[in-house]
DNA sequence: ACGCTGGGTGTTAGCGCTAACATGCGATCG
DNA sequence: CGATCGCATGTTAGCGCTAACACCCAGCGT
């Protein structure tokens, strides 16, 4: 900065005006600086700036298995919105949610002094760590829920589910089964709500065994084994609902494979609206998440609470895509 | 760090020895200020520490499209291998590959001083945005290739491509034809080139029209619509390989649809093997690449770079899984 | 006895920057 | 016409840390 300040026969103070775009730098000179600046090809230094100003300009994000269509997306979004925001983005992606793992990476956010951090899990572990946890900075959950003080975005699982279901029986299905994510999963359990609740709500009865996957195709193959064995047995199902997209593939694969056709003897409804979706056999009818949206509302959350707002953000929206992979229910013979 | 100094009764730089585990440090005085710290819940300030040591510890991590499988596992990679390396992972997800928004990503980490940056993308301007370049730190290059000078890890994606081009035609079928990725990636031409050394080494014919997509499964499933009407043309296509499993998935649905059975009428191999592939209809044969291995051998390049070593890693190799969508070529009628 | 070594600790300076105050000067006003 | 204002700029201090050096005091050899 110095140098500079030297080449443009000023001080490193009007330097460091023009840099931050103060107002009150004579036009000629401001222009002088700049000439320097790029002469030399100075670049201000972020750390000597963060100690004096206390600030980084830098979100933390820490996230669990990123590996999900999801929540990569949703990073895409928080990232994109820090970055428009004027905000690096400092990532930490944990093999596995213990509340350990979380604490540490809270631990290198503090040490590096990022403004605000945002944690990215659906799994509850993550989410009791988080609510142990209290670093100087405002930490804000996106997609976890459960938080009763710590402030948190989500997608709107439960009507998601609703809809879902609704257009299921609307088709004049009996019921609706379900094959739901993991126990531990927040997100898994709206959409067990949202489902229950609308089966209740339209007086259906509510099928007793939930079958459990783990959000990979190859669960959902699995319990599309166990649902046609079902079939095959005599069971009157017609409708499924499957808790995400990859797992409806896995169904899909298995039913084919059992001899039972989608959607004339059973349809399919997924969850999350994969851009792959359209193209599976048969294109799937499924529930649309807006995940760069929900990164958005993520930083615009933590936002807020670095500024001491105290927002209540609204869930996000979810929206039914109707595709190939639902009909009308068959006539029971 | 004063007020630890003060309650454990040394110095500020008595604490910082301990901090940073210097040798010289008696046991019990160690203790003490490991006890100030404990009870302080003191932190120390990155930042500040940079400004004195110039070292940030570290790393930026530019990528583009990360929205796809591949970037996205090997992004996973990179910040798990940089974390075990204690180094922080500053990223920038870029909405397209153009030469300034490179350059602006770069100039970001510059100002945060980062020790070293991992470009991580396919496309051919981000290569030249790239070679353009010539950041004070080092900058190591995933996946791009074509730098002659610019340091670079990939996959060896022509020794997969003639993989699968191989076990086609050891399957009998007369040739092989390639729905290719787009022309301006550099990942998409190592494809081809395998595919097209690997047909003129077996005597083949090369097919002259190359189909291209945009690796989404909508433009496979394009791709999928003109090589069935080629078919029902009277062409003799048997065989096709694909660039990446998206766009398999999408030639497959397009195929269905235009009542070709695969592998009976055409066998189908993809490229990258998602954990979804195997569900598919039916389980796609395909390339599997080592996208975590990417990452890790992206972070030993930068961190030898840092310490001025000039390794030249060997390109990730690549395996053919052998599913469901290949079949022995069907006597020509 | 003397210097010598080396481990344990303290002191000082400075990394590059911005906040706060100081200064100088032309324009404005009663 | 001097007091006053506001703009453009300079000066100083200090953010929290580590490197470099200074210092003290045992233990050792001669």
């Amino acid at each position: 900065m110095s140098d500079v300040a030297a080449l443009a026969g000023v001080s490193h103070q009007t330097v460091s005006r023009v840099v931050n775009g103060h107002p009150n730098v004579a036009p000629q000179t401001r222009e002088r600086v700049e000439r320097a600046i790029a002469e030399l090809g100075y670049r201000p230094n972020i750390a000597a700036r963060a100690l004096v100003t206390g600030s980084t300009r830098t979100l933390g994000l820490v996230t669990v298995k990123i590996d999900q269509y999801g929540p990569a997306q949703t990073m895409i979004g928080l990232e994109n919105a820090a970055r428009a925001a004027g905000y690096s983005v400092s990532v930490s992606i944990l093999d596995d949610a213990t509340a350990a793992a979380m604490r540490d990476a809270i631990d290198t956010f503090v040490a590096q002094r990022v403004d605000g951090i945002v944690a990215l899990s659906t799994y509850d572990d993550a989410a009791e760590a988080l609510r142990a946890l209290d670093p100087p900075v405002p930490l804000v959950a996106v997609q976890v829920g459960g938080g009763e003080d710590r402030p948190a975005v989500g997608v709107d699982q439960e009507t998601g589910a609703r809809l879902a279901t609704r257009h299921l029986l609307g088709l004049g299905h009996r019921t609706v089964h379900h094959v739901a994510g993991p126990a531990d999963s927040q997100e898994a359990r709206g959409r067990i709500d949202g489902w229950r609740s609308e089966l209740r709500a339209a007086g259906a009865p509510v099928p007793e065994e939930l079958l459990r996957g783990d959000w990979t195709a190859s669960s959902g193959y699995l319990a599309g084994k166990a649902l046609a064995a079902r079939i095959h047995g005599g069971e009157d199902i017609t409708a499924v609902l499957t808790a995400n997209d990859q797992m409806a593939l896995g169904l899909l694969a298995a039913l084919h494979q059992c001899g039972l056709r989608i959607p004339e003897d059973v349809s399919v409804v997924g969850f999350d609206d994969l851009p792959e979706a359209p193209y599976f056999t048969p294109p799937l009818t499924t529930v649309r998440q807006d995940f760069a949206e929900l990164g958005r509302r993520g930083v615009q959350l933590v936002l807020a609470r670095m500024n001491g707002q105290d927002l209540h953000p609204e869930p996000v929206p979810t929206a039914l895509l109707v595709r190939s992979s639902t009909g009308p229910a068959r006539v029971r013979t």
